[in-house]
DNA sequence: CTAACATAACCGCTTAAACGCATGTTGTCA
DNA sequence: TGACAACATGCGTTTAAGCGGTTATGTTAG
């Protein structure tokens, strides 16, 4: 059971739960995005993403200068239902409605060109 | 998320994965038959029931000289669909049938009084 | 070509988890 | 009461995870 003991240790993160939640929020995000709705490091958020992405949890692909990364949901997957369960546990906690609404706020700001700065630090599409 | 990562990382360990699964075959365990049937040490078996059991995966009560352990499956309770979910993840791993077996041979020995000594070393129930 | 930016990879450090071993505790039985 | 069995736990060690800070890679714009 040494798939499935790794399988959990990819979710025993608080910061990689929060990633995934994102993801569930809206698909295709950047990783400068992430970083700056969980208020963390690039390094951090990049590293977390790429531990997912190596464990079959997401998938990327380049736009541009920015990586892109959604949720891997190929249909019929594994993944897929376990992500459905996923979603299920971390709707629950009161943390994902400020995630969700950051995130908003964030996607938001980014379409005003005329951001005072402090969000929109960077210019991802 | 933090109580959703602390949960999660109550499942990654691969003995803990499987004490559950032997707790999802057969009720009430003492900590001799799975630290038989999972050829580890006391210390090891015990650690892990123990801290299955401040996390809410197990209850525990003494019969005589054996401490037993059952799953946690209070109705209605979350632990309860939680340990619903986890029954399928691990029922679909390959060591499931065999250390299900095992322990239906471990428990058949230790109904045979006259076992050959390599069974049934303890005299649990 | 070069500067600027987004991202990934590297390095060293800190912390936490898991383990083995030994010891302590509790219950049973003679 | 003493010996023994089942179990819990304290301790020291080892190993792995996460992180901050820095550097390397790749991409676009000028």
């Amino acid at each position: 059971m040494k798939a499935e003991a790794r399988l959990f240790k990819s979710l025993a993160d608080e910061t990689r739960l929060k990633i995934l939640w994102l993801l569930m929020t809206k698909d295709k995000l950047c990783v400068c995005d992430i970083m700056e709705v969980l208020g963390t490091t690039q390094s951090k958020a990049s590293r977390h993403l790429r531990y997912l992405y190596h464990l079959g949890w997401v998938t990327d692909y380049r736009e541009g200068v920015w990586m892109k990364y959604q949720l891997n949901v190929t249909p019929g997957s594994p993944k897929e239902k376990q992500l459905k369960l996923l979603a299920d546990i971390l709707s629950s906690s009161p943390e994902a409605i400020v995630l969700r609404r950051r995130l908003e706020e964030r996607l938001a700001a980014k379409d005003q060109p005329d951001a005072p700065e402090s969000a929109a630090a960077c210019r991802c599409s």
